[in-house]
DNA sequence: CTTATATATACTCATTATGAGTATATATAA
DNA sequence: TTATATATACTCATAATGAGTATATATAAG
């Protein structure tokens, strides 16, 4: 047997923790299906105590460590247990200490809560769910969906919001440099001018826009620039979520995104059968883009990503398309197989 | 004042949990700093109660919820009182729960650990570091260092005993399919037969010859499969560090070679102004691969990443060389502007 | 002072990848 | 039959990429 570290050097590293710094962890899941074309998630609808329409969260299960050898093993647990999905693919998304995710007021004194998000994939749509349901998840971010060409709350409600927040005082010395900055990061995010909307900052939008206080989570939690939510100009961009829920699925959306775009995940939200178009449509509803339908062809299957099964899609309109298969032996052949896209310039070929 | 989502909500959630569960928050960094064209990471020499030589331990401090409103301002926070660094860019790399990353014989009953690992990059090296040292990374990793060719540890150690442990007996029924998956991982991780030397994958890597068996981690943590390492064959494949801490710097690692492709964290390594190749060499420390020189000018240039000062070098050698400085303002004109490079497929032009 | 050498920088070129379009095939509905 | 809708194959221009040659400007050797 060899050496072992030596159980000292790893209780000295312990000890100098004490338990008044102990906090408990919590894992949220932002669980992701695709049905008729949209991106859903599964949500828990939670009631305002004064009976008003209340404020979706995200599945939730606190972790266990004496149950649970690992964090994911935990987060599987309990979603199988209160949901009887089971999940495809699952991978970790970023952990918040807790001051920083839940509102200052909302803090329960001598209470920690660290919260761990995961992103999930999962075939199984029709499910009986006690107590949760699928929600487009268009419906929390109405400004990701281009789908259908670009989307008019945004030059309607945010831009013009934005740029007057990026005209307003700052609070920083450097004025005018502080303006410019906010111009900016309007620009990048929302492309506002030449530049081009990309499609993976979905939470870099979400962000600006709740700097800039325009989401009811800001005037929430508090945020100095949240005045314009106060009065009748509140702005109603996208549903509210508990918390930092609707971040953490922001940050969901972006990382499965950019992840689509390299590994070939969206495999996990597809029958084992399906036609080109079908599989091309699960991924613009993700993206909320448009593809080249005839490049996203040459693409799928140079890439080896897919092979035909033989049978044909009795669907309706035209000519028959062939069924294919996701030929998983591409993750042994080649290094990072995906599919990587570029929106179409023009929405002449759908 | 917008409705607030209503304190009775907060604490049902967080009634849920109890005290049992409550675990200590660790923040492990994997501070990067390059000097020499090495890179380098901060590690805490730890002694053997026996005498042994050590196992290096990443830089290590708890996480206090009362005193830090984010992780990251925790982490930063103690890094500066322990290390007198200031660190550039900060990003979280991983959360562990705490038996999936410490062996199971080290662990303290009733107390649990969860880790968060963290990636930061400083400039500063020469600094006088209590207890702490900076050590080259590729004395963890000796596979990974490809500038002058294939480390010949590959093909003299790795691949003959990732071959032996592809052929072996596995423990799951379909027998002849484990082994043929265990032969695409050796191929696709190690570049065996005609797959192209991924510098990204080195957290795959790791993990890898984690679940061979052939790191000394893997004995300690009493592996099934760690039988080489018992007897005189035991083989050296780079340093060993405590706990899981080698497999936090694989991810850091990996993470740091992706990002340097598309977010122009290099800079974060330079000083103030440097010269294109200075620039280049540290990039090709961190990939651990040549580029392509003229190719990689080009590259910096167009993509507007830099701008000249004027001012020449003075090095020893050749023709002076330009100084340079890094474009800030690239930041708030690119979306996602990098360092997309490729290996020089012949080493003909250094 | 000239030449060898080392490095920096500019420019060229072939190949591939990409974006976008046209052409053709095969079904259903009028 | 014909109109229409979709599937699929093929073409083409442009951009990106990998790799090399050519030239500029320094130092060191002779």
């Amino acid at each position: 047997m060899a050496k072992t570290p030596g159980k000292s050097t790893t209780q000295q590293a312990e000890a100098t923790m004490h338990a008044d710094k102990a906090v408990v962890i919590g894992l949220n899941a932002a669980i992701v299906t695709v049905s008729d074309d949209q991106p859903k998630i599964l949500v828990v609808p939670h009631e305002e105590t004064d009976g008003a329409s209340g404020w979706d969260a995200l599945p939730f299960g606190p972790f266990n460590p004496v149950r649970h050898r690992t964090l994911e093993i935990g987060l599987r647990s309990w979603v199988q247990e209160q949901t009887q999905l089971e999940l495809g693919y699952v991978e970790q998304l970023y952990t918040f200490g807790d001051r920083g995710r839940h509102s200052l007021e909302t803090d329960a004194p001598g209470e920690h809560v660290v919260s761990v998000g995961y992103l999930a994939l999962t075939r199984g749509y029709d499910e009986t769910l006690k107590g949760a349901a699928w929600c487009d998840w268009y419906r929390y971010f109405p400004w990701e969906d281009w789908r259908e060409g670009k989307p008019p709350i945004i030059d309607q409600a945010i831009v013009p919001l934005l740029r007057e927040w990026a005209g307003r005082q700052s609070e920083a010395p450097p004025e005018e440099l502080a303006r410019g900055k906010r111009r900016d990061r309007m620009r990048l995010c929302f492309g506002v001018d030449d530049v081009a909307w990309d499609d993976e900052k979905a939470l870099e939008r979400y962000e600006l826009l709740y700097s800039a206080g325009l989401l009811l989570e800001a005037a929430r939690d508090g945020r100095p620039n949240a005045r314009g939510l106060t009065g009748k100009h509140a702005p109603n961009l996208g549903r509210p979520m508990q918390f930092d829920h609707r971040r953490i699925l922001a940050t969901a959306m972006s990382r499965l995104r950019a992840k689509i775009k390299y590994r070939p995940v969206a495999f996990e939200l597809m029958p084992p059968s399906f036609t080109l178009y079908e599989l091309q449509k699960t991924v613009e509803a993700l993206l909320g883009l448009h593809v080249h339908k005839q490049n996203f062809r040459r693409l799928v299957e140079n890439a080896g990503l897919v092979e035909r099964t033989g049978r044909m899609s009795t669907r309706t309109g035209g000519r028959p398309a062939e069924q294919f298969r996701f030929r998983r032996e591409v993750l042994n052949e080649r290094p990072a197989p995906g599919l990587k896209l570029a929106p179409s310039r023009s929405r002449a070929n759908s």
